[in-house]
DNA sequence: TGTACATCAGTGAACGCGCGTTCACTGATGTAC
DNA sequence: TGTACATCAGTGAACGCGCGTTCACTGATGTAC
């Protein structure tokens, strides 16, 4: 096989970004090798270093992308939660907690361990901030939108920072911690503290 | 050098554990090297062998030992506070929310990477996953004991499973996130709403 | 107690493996005339 | 439009490195008499 056209050279690099985007969600950036990426997106390793400098270079690129995609889709499911006039914090949340593909892991969770021991300063570091906040101000959006129209109990800036926490504190031990009925009780109870933030809940 | 003692042999296994127990805590289990671990134990590598068969022999014996430590931690802060007439879940959370060395991060957060990507049924995820439950039992007894002594505002089974799980994610997000005052509001804001689960808090 | 021998804790080099990255090479694509 | 040449996307082997683990070896320790 010779040289592909640019055409066709730029197809490939979307498609390394495509599959990379899942690989790394799915099983990490640590755990997928550049060879694991390149087969994906059905080519060989060696050409990987025509599209990208280094693999750090890809994981900056894939986080821009799948926190971007992150973002839209948050956006999206409370703004139509709240423009039919239903719950679009409530919604965000129980999306936010649906059956996922691995592929579909969240990505404040797929990459924290990647970023976690990296120094201060770096671009990936910086990136994976900014988008993680950028999450959370989506989500607060949300929440005072929901109770602007009236289809959600007012909540202060310290209950919806809590609720945030709660809802990545719980994906976070749903990752790791074998014990579906806790996890099921867990999601349930932000659930519930999301819905209706002053009520005391039910002490089953 | 020759053989050492029996005497001497377990004493070298303590420091293997102990090392371990630092070095994973503070770098992760997948960045830190046989090597590495038997160096700062003052020992060289091939020796590992003769006191366990495996790194993952060693993770599962620094599981249990660095969980077993955190929840004689967990007991004693908020008991102490109990007997103290003070808030018991008060101190925990601000205990848990102290700066810590790098060697003393939360196992739940330090060792999730390692075991987020393992199937179910090993013995190092069931190991995780029970210490896991068994921290957040600590959690919800120093609640119910706070609330029971009067100290505290009673708090719904509910309210309890939140906090817990936005204690664990404002932890998650520090570690990965470098945006100091983001995370210092996120803290007080799971502090504040611990303090006092009803009050509706201040708006900024 | 003293001696001869077996044991085995610890050493450090080596093995096999997977990784990120490099490189000589191929041949279709792009370009210049 | 056709031809000659330069370019460069992609290949696949190789490099250097660090890792978990193995192994022949050393010599102090433990044991048997």
């Amino acid at each position: 096989m010779g040289r592909s056209s640019r055409q066709q050279a730029e197809l490939n690099r979307t498609e390394i970004v495509k599959a990379a985007c899942a690989l790394f969600r799915e099983r990490g950036v640590d755990n997928v090798s550049i060879a694991d990426v390149m087969a994906a997106a059905g080519l060989t390793a060696g050409g990987f270093y025509r599209h990208f400098a280094s693999k750090e270079a890809l994981v900056n690129e894939v986080l821009s992308t799948v926190f971007e995609q992150s973002s839209e889709r948050w956006k999206q499911t409370s703004e139509t939660g709240t423009a039919a006039s239903e719950d679009g914090l409530e919604m965000l949340i129980s999306h936010y907690f649906r059956k996922r593909l691995p592929a579909q892991t969240c990505p404040i969770l797929a990459f924290a361990p990647y970023v976690s021991h990296h120094s201060t300063g770096e671009e990936t570091v910086d990136l994976y901030g900014s988008h993680t906040e950028a999450l959370y101000r989506h989500f607060r959006q949300a929440a005072l939108q929901s109770a602007a129209t009236g289809s959600h109990p007012a909540m202060s800036e310290q209950q919806i920072q809590v609720l945030f926490a709660a809802m990545i504190g719980t994906a976070f031990l749903a990752q790791s911690v074998d014990s579906p009925e806790w996890i099921a009780s867990l999601k349930s109870a932000v659930l519930a503290q999301g819905r209706c933030p002053a009520d005391e809940g039910s002490t089953p």
